[in-house]
DNA sequence: ACCTGAACACCGTTCAAGT
DNA sequence: ACCTGAACACCGTTCAAGT
């Protein structure tokens, strides 16, 4: 009778597990659980992903810091250009806080390497040498993940202890961020 | 016959396991493991956190980033004090590498708050209006906290990849660190 | 007061077996 | 090829019991 659900798969599989820790958090991700919200026995998983769990965290950070690597246009202002990617990063990895604890530990050492390749071809494209283009990226890079990590921690916090300090994230991010983008244009 | 071993205090515990996490690496730091290093069965370390594994967790978190927070005498130059204090900082977060995670997850509400208001001091001493100090106090916390993140993740890749690209990461810290101490100069 | 033993409800993962 | 059942070696934590 019951119609013949859709095969599992690798794509599905992670869907499944991100929604997972973006509802309940890192913690409640096992492979008993996801296996029950794919309605699927748990030793299924690891048929598409043969190193289980570790597989299953790599392909969380991929998804969630590998893909927003590119940076636009190669035209107009390289601080504009850097500005938007730089809020774009931050809501990714703010709408996946879960993730984060995952992105410091030694998991997926490409995602992080082509953001900042691709940060340092826009720096590079704006008129800096190439040796400052590789600081600059790294240097804006360790600020925006330092800076979330902060704020997801902040977040908590506040929920817990109440809206003592009422504090704007989004305008103290913008106003950090400027502060790095001066220090990059020193470099020039 | 044996002699009466000393008894098991709060301390002993963190130190144990800061020492399991720094060797081993923080998945292998487990309740039971913790115990038999401390040569006692597990269940006595509830007696002494009583919020068990959370607790002890948190103690870590406390250990390596509640305590370098103030940063030495008024005296001096504010750039040459939030060098030194970064450079130390770092040193304290590379040499347990295994508790950064912890720092990002939702732990220790205050430990990165009390830090983040001693660089606050400093700037305000250099000459910073209140906002700008506070801005920049952030700023910084959040390049150095981030700056660590990326070194333990490429220092691991390294290892496992062979020495491709052998990056210095103390150069390429101080250069990011002189790029935001450059900013913050242009917000005085 | 401080520690232990046994037990409970979970984990990730393997492997042979089913279809 | 794809999934299941049962089993194994672990987890964190509780609670009554020992000293």
């Amino acid at each position: 009778m019951s119609h013949p659900r859709e095969p599992l798969t690798r794509d599905r599989i992670i869907d499944a597990a991100l929604r997972i820790v973006d509802g309940q958090g890192l913690s409640r991700l096992t492979m008993r659980r996801l296996g029950d919200s794919l309605e699927v026995e748990a030793m299924a998983i690891y048929h598409h992903l043969p190193r289980g769990k570790e597989a299953l965290l790599d392909g969380l950070v991929e998804h969630v810091a590998v893909h927003p690597a590119p940076v636009g246009g190669a035209g107009g202002d390289w601080r504009q250009r850097l500005a938007a990617w730089a809020d774009g990063y931050r809501d990714r990895l703010l709408g996946h806080a879960g993730v984060l604890p995952l992105l410091v530990t030694r998991r997926n050492a490409v995602a992080l390497s082509m953001t900042a390749a691709s940060l340092q071809e826009v720096l590079r494209q704006g008129g800096h040498p190439e040796a400052a283009a590789a600081t600059g990226a790294h240097t804006l890079l360790s600020f925006v993940i330092g800076h979330t990590a902060l704020e997801v921690r902040g977040l908590a916090a506040r929920q817990a202890a109440g809206p003592e300090d009422t504090v704007d994230w989004s305008a103290r991010f913008t106003a950090g961020l400027g502060l790095v983008l001066a220090g990059l244009a020193t470099a020039r």
